[in-house]
DNA sequence: TTCATACATTGATATTGATCAATCGGCAGT
DNA sequence: ACTGCCGATTGATCAATATCAATGTATGAA
């Protein structure tokens, strides 16, 4: 593994408090590895051998179930999947496939549960990951349960606003396909609400897409910092 | 607060573990309270107060923006509730309210960040604890994006049907109000939907539902472990 | 008991979102 | 450049679910 690596997943909250031996043990018997685009990274109900770490590239988390199939989160650098079916070393609840072509760091899940069990510092950190990660769930729940397929979409438009600074133009990071199976609603529908969105303050092109009234399109989506806010 | 009160929160998962004094000191932070039906507890945004234990009754966790309103969770003795938050000091992102007389033991959520911090196996039980509710949550948000209404319903009472040790008959524990939004939909369509199920193997009686061919309930809702069992 | 109230049910209708089908457009490989 | 393929778009239609309205039913208070 590249230094640079190291150091990218050393400062990540999971890892920053970690006592410095026991980190390099978790890190010696962990290995990194570069995957293509669409591949097949684990299978729900198989066992939690490994915790992945992001490091490049793009990962979707999605389930299927009796012939329908649909995304639950994408995962982008730097961030881990899977923590909770590692810790609780019970079967994964969610598939995962590469978007784009990824860098990966798989931890046996044996050796991040006994680093979690040895290192106080690590535990605790794992439980602010764990809740962060809960509370994360919790609001996409209420983005489904209490809005509309284009105040889903407006919002997911308003947060991406946000996260470039305000910039005029901001881009999807992903592929339409997927996004509308995080925002749950078929692609057709997310094209059309783009289109509605329109009249609402956002211009489309392609993938970019131009914030013109930001004050018309949260008047349409109605923002709540309750299940927007990626802080609270 | 009564002694058999005080055995059975020792026995929860949660704290059975914990150093005896400190779980006596926690306890003596607390305070068990009696509610009537229908009482708000909390309301979303306010600070994490106080961690919640129901002892007896019945809570709703539930969410309401601009006009809208659904439950995300109900909860029954003798369970936890908003863990998430006390842990990471943040806002509530659901709020609470009774709907059934209940008696709760309120622990302030300093005294539980400083019983984490000072006993490891305490601070074990929390991760797997919230582990547990993260895959619950997966677990309901695959539940709504990839069943229809009628499967929920229909894997509700299979549900039923196990955790009574498959009795011919099984009780709805709440109203039907509150189950259709828990299930993500609306009453009337409750109700429409427990009138198709009459035809695949079940028979309503008001808030009692007899199991008459539980081969016919599993072939038109298609359960699913991964999405089901409590346990995985 | 009676009344008032909230909940449940049922039917009619409206709305939302899904599906189906056709077309368009970009990109990779040859 | 040409070709083939995949993803996006658009329109037409269908299915699922919500809403509205009316009625029925159980429950608790006076």
């Amino acid at each position: 593994m590249r230094d640079s690596d190291r150091d990218i997943i050393r400062n990540l909250n999971l890892f920053c408090d970690m006592q410095p031996q026991r980190f390099e043990a978790l890190l010696t018997a962990a290995y990194a590895q570069q995957f293509p685009a669409h591949v097949d990274l684990i299978r729900e109900g198989e066992p939690a051998d490994f915790l992945y770490v992001v490091l490049e590239g793009c990962v979707e988390l999605f389930s299927a179930s009796h012939g329908r199939e649909s995304s639950l989160a994408i995962v982008t650098p730097v961030s881990t999947f899977i923590l909770a079916a590692t810790i609780k070393d019970a079967p994964y609840l969610m598939s995962a496939r590469t978007i784009a072509p990824s860098k990966l760091l798989l931890m046996p899940s044996g050796n991040v549960r006994e680093a979690f069990d040895h290192d106080p510092a690590f535990a605790r950190a794992i439980v602010t990951e764990l809740a962060t990660c809960y509370r994360g769930v919790v609001k996409s729940m209420k983005n489904l349960k209490l809005r509309t397929a284009i105040e889903r979409v407006g919002n997911y438009i308003v947060r991406l606003h946000d996260k470039s600074g305000h910039a005029d133009i901001v881009e999807l990071p992903f592929g339409k396909r997927n996004l509308a199976s995080i925002l749950g609603m078929t692609p057709e529908n997310l094209s059309r609400a783009f289109g509605a969105l329109q009249s609402h303050g956002i211009l489309m092109d392609g993938a970019r897409i131009e914030i013109t009234d930001r004050a018309a399109l949260e008047a349409i989506c109605k923002p709540n910092p309750l299940i927007d806010d990626p802080r609270s």
